[in-house]
DNA sequence: GCCCAGGGCACTG
DNA sequence: CAGTGCCATGGG
């Protein structure tokens, strides 16, 4: 821990906004759950797949759907229709390649006697896993210690101009070897990200209250709006 | 109507 | 290796 720079930002982030419980089950946000059953990290898991590029409200639809026909299970995943299975998630968007990697995914782990014995290269060397959803599975529902790495995240050690990079590894490497090695911290950090980047590093910067001004480079005064990606498309203030 | 959301993959130069 | 297009729904 050379850099003290993260658990600090962590403390006064935690300090700020609380702490998120992160993951929801169930629709639920529960911190002090214990240990989760297999249905439970099938279930983290899922959403871990269904939130890909996907608002959470979106997937808790799907996840709804799902429960209420009892297929939030690995079991029936690995052998439901596909079609069926579309149907069901469709409100996640993107739901005919996530169905197919879903029930494949669940096709997969069907196999493992114990989901915790899944091992990161397993999980990326499925199609449609890559770094942060394989990392999401292995802090939420296996917990353990992979720091979770999201577009928010990128966006906001850009911001700071604590390093310039958008490399993912580089990324994770920089947090965890600059935390301790803290499943509970991992895991409430990311989602104190994500709290953050929703209220305030949001694409149009809102910096006013942000609880982390003081710690960053791009704010006073060159917090502007930068323009969006569809404006950039178009061409606009070029 | 536009903008955005808790990515990943295939393809191109 | 960097850049780009595609996947798709739903809320603001």
């Amino acid at each position: 821990m050379t850099n003290k720079l993260p658990y600090q930002i962590y403390k006064k982030l935690l300090k700020h906004f609380g702490p998120q419980g992160w993951w929801p089950i169930g629709g639920i946000y529960n911190p002090k759950k214990k240990r989760f059953t297999d249905n439970e990290k099938f279930e983290i898991m899922t959403g871990a797949i269904l939130t890909q590029n996907t608002a959470w409200n979106n997937v808790e639809k799907a996840l709804s759907n799902l429960r209420k026909e009892k297929k939030l299970n690995i079991e029936h995943i690995s052998k439901i229709n596909l079609k069926k299975l579309q149907t069901l998630i469709k409100p996640s968007g993107f739901y005919k390649q996530k169905a197919t990697r879903l029930k494949n995914f669940a096709k997969t782990i069907l196999a493992f006697k114990t989901l915790n014995n899944i091992e990161r290269s397993e999980l990326l060397s499925l199609n449609g896993v890559g770094p942060e959803t394989a990392d999401s599975i292995l802090l939420y529902a296996l917990e353990k210690p992979y720091f979770v790495v999201d577009a928010y995240t990128k966006r906001i050690i850009n911001r700071l101009a604590i390093f310039k990079s958008e490399d993912y590894d580089e990324i994770q490497n920089f947090f965890q070897n600059n935390l301790p090695k803290n499943v509970g911290i991992y895991k409430e950090y990311h989602a104190l990200i994500v709290e953050l980047a929703k209220k305030h590093c949001k694409n149009k910067p809102d910096c006013k209250k942000c609880p982390i001004i003081a710690n960053c480079a791009d704010s006073q005064p060159r917090c502007k709006p930068r323009r969006s990606l569809q404006e950039r498309r178009r061409g606009v203030g070029t």
